[in-house]
DNA sequence: CTGAGTTGCAACTCTTGAGTTGCAGATTAG
DNA sequence: CTAATCTGCAACTCAAGAGTTGCAACTCAG
């Protein structure tokens, strides 16, 4: 049984990638509430360019977390669960995996200094 | 009710910093099954030096990802699951609170000309 | 067609952080 | 005490990425 690490998946990388920077998680939080919204439409709402925004809305949307869709003349951003609920089963798998207080017992009990 | 947004708590961003990187995740995996290991220990098992593993381990236990315990000359780390579930129940709840069919939709009925 | 608004590519700066080496301090064994 | 081993601090190199500006291409309204 495996814990799928970082390491297995080669877009793995990707998606913890985009999720490090403090913008991008905005990005990911406002479009989960506020619906699917064109870059020009968050840059207002950001200390950045909207270029800046672009970027970031292209890192997410390589990591999987974001779909695009055109229409006319603007492009609106949309959030995808899929890989961030496989982010979230990691993490709280090494989370869970682990019974803290036992195996600070157990690392205890290994006798200090038996010589 | 609110997400707990990146900006909001001061040490997220320090959380999410420690995530972004694989060999991090990859010391995270380990300590996780292998119970608590110290840098010397943990360090032939990854293409780096030890004092770069000492690093890793240092930005873990900023986030608050790794409590170290000293016995004697080493110190052991152990994965303390608290964070790491605080970040899985954000990804849950920004992958969660979007229907994705149902705003796909929803875009898709708004007018696309009407004037 | 003309003009306003939007997307998107490219080059550039500058900071951050991953990794290294070197050395000093502390701890156990003989 | 002495030797071997481990932790930990400091300075340095180097690549990655966040942000910027500038400009070209495309789309809709009049």
């Amino acid at each position: 049984m495996r814990l799928t690490p970082g390491a297995d998946r080669p877009d793995d990388d990707d998606v913890w990638a985009a999720l490090a920077d403090p913008t991008r998680r905005r990005l990911l939080d406002q479009l989960s509430r506020d619906g699917p919204l064109s870059a020009t439409e968050l840059a207002p709402d950001y200390p950045v360019t909207r270029q800046a925004v672009v970027k970031h809305l292209a890192a997410l949307s390589g990591a999987g977390l974001l779909t695009s869709e055109r229409r006319g003349r603007d492009v609106r951003y949309r959030v995808v669960p899929g890989r961030l609920d496989e982010a979230a089963g990691w993490l709280t798998e090494v989370g869970a995996s682990w019974d803290t207080r036992l195996e600070a017992l157990r690392w205890r009990l290994e006798e200090p200094d038996p010589g």
